[in-house]
DNA sequence: AACCAGGACGTGA
DNA sequence: TCACGTCATGGT
């Protein structure tokens, strides 16, 4: 691995996150064991520092379904769409496929897009079950409608432990902030420089992502973003 | 009461 | 390729 002035900073800001949050616990389990109620998942996983997960093709499927319907949706919202299909004892590939189309738009609604994102849904439980277990390439991932870019490597370095890096609005934000790019950086510009600059590690890849969001939730919700962010002081590229 | 949330798709330049 | 409109509930 090169090391590159990218590759410092990025290390540097990933050093930054975990003194000052600590690991996340991604991506939240709802059916995991020994799990606590109160928790919401909304600023932390269920699970810190606990890396045994996913634990079986049913948490694979749990979090794929999360993270389908959480596109551009708050977490707290998703939980309530993964609780009502729980209390339907509908939590699976198999139980969604039985579901009427009209049922399960009702079970996920308070997520919001339900209409689309049922429909998503559906056509993810018949691609899930082609898979038979096997892991999914990210093409294939990507032909399926309702699973773009970021889905898709939430899908895989979470639900399949594939170093995928995952890019976001949040990620975008911060990597402008700290001058990493430009304005709206495409997708993929930005995957690839975090996958060249940072050692191919799963936990770490998925660590990062977590707390990028975790420090965005804190300093890049509103308007103007970066007020009072504490990062660039210490990892902020230097300027000539 | 606007604004935002762990995006993706369809459309038309 | 790329900018833009659309989809929708729930919290602040």
């Amino acid at each position: 691995m090169k090391i590159t002035p990218e590759r410092k900073q990025l290390y540097g800001m990933y050093h930054w996150l975990m003194d000052a949050y600590g690991p996340q616990g991604w991506w939240p389990i709802l059916s995991h064991q020994g799990k606590n109620p109160t928790m919401t998942g909304d600023f932390k996983g269920y699970h810190p520092g606990d890396y045994s997960y996913p634990q079986s093709s049913t948490h694979q499927f749990e979090i794929a379904l999360g993270a389908i319907l959480t596109q551009n949706t708050a977490w707290r919202n998703v939980e309530k769409a993964l609780l009502q299909l729980q209390s339907a004892r509908s939590l699976s590939a198999k139980k969604i496929k039985q579901l009427d189309i009209n049922t399960l738009k009702q079970l996920i609604r308070p997520a919001g897009y339900y209409n689309q994102k049922a429909q998503y849904i559906k056509n993810y439980c018949d691609f899930f079950s082609s898979l038979k277990g096997s892991v999914p390439t990210r093409a294939l991932l990507l032909s399926c409608k309702g699973i773009g870019n970021e889905t898709a490597d939430s899908i895989l370095l979470y639900a399949y432990s594939q170093p995928e890096f995952v890019i976001d609005t949040y990620t975008k934000r911060i990597f402008f902030a700290l001058g990493l790019c430009k304005q709206d950086e495409s997708y993929m510009t930005l995957k690839t420089l975090c996958e060249q600059n940072l050692d191919k590690d799963v936990q770490l890849y998925q660590e990062y992502h977590a707390l990028l969001v975790e420090h965005a939730k804190r300093y890049y919700s509103k308007k103007p973003y970066g007020v009072d962010d504490p990062l660039p002081v210490h990892c902020k590229k230097k300027l000539l």
